[in-house]
DNA sequence: GCAGTCAGCTTTGCATTGCAAACTGATCCT
DNA sequence: AGGATCAGTTTGCAATGCAAAGCTGACTGC
């Protein structure tokens, strides 16, 4: 036990994770819009069951990070928020996923006591 | 308060996860402490690349959640502390990889699941 | 043997995050 | 017209997460 790689910082996955994505609602979002093309605000709140308060500042969170574009307009005289995945919003949930699925990997070859 | 159609609570993956486990540096030591029967806590330390008092606060939510058993003791005369997976804890590791895997499945099929 | 140093955590202090209640402004109902 | 309802945003506050400082005991030089 002697060569340690020291410029090696951190190989495990979940250090790879961004917290920006990772977090729960925000996480859940991202799905939805990945799923749909183009989704309603009051879709979204229904379908994760959240606040509109919460829900409004987990987009803007997400918005600033370039993730998601959101668009407001009308339907009939109703106004309206849809929300579209950027480029970026749809890398970063990939590696998201990959980053998951790197983890889950560890987690069901490496046990002591594993079962399906 | 409008008793609205809330008879399907929440069907989505991600209000199945529980916060505590899903954090991702908790996720972390929870991998880790399943692939390993027992854990230094030096060793989880740099293996996540952690300060000592991160690693610290984390590791008392998730024992104060009943998910892992702290152990302190000594290893010549330099005190040690060691990291235990419970059943409870395992459990719950495996209910957050269930989880994940719906939704990675959900992006995956990248299907419209549309709405109105 | 007692100052100084180091290993191994814990505690503290603070900035960020996440949540829901309160609010704004427009439309619908009667 | 006046109230109820929809569609979100802003506000206020509690909880979380982080690193720096602090604490405790062991070993080292003198």
């Amino acid at each position: 036990m002697t060569a340690e790689q020291s410029d090696q910082p951190d190989q495990h996955p979940v250090n790879a994770l961004d917290d920006v994505v990772h977090q729960r609602v925000r996480l859940g979002i991202l799905t939805v819009a990945h799923q749909a093309r183009r989704v309603e605000f009051g879709f979204l709140r229904t379908a994760l069951d959240l606040t509109a308060g919460n829900l409004s500042q987990h987009l803007s969170v997400l918005e600033k990070a370039g993730l998601v574009h959101i668009e407001k307009g009308y339907e009939g005289k109703r106004p309206r928020t849809w929300l579209t995945l950027t480029p970026a919003g749809d890398r970063a949930l990939r590696e998201e996923v990959a980053q998951l699925k790197r983890l889950i990997q560890q987690i069901e070859q490496g046990g002591s006591d594993a079962q399906a």
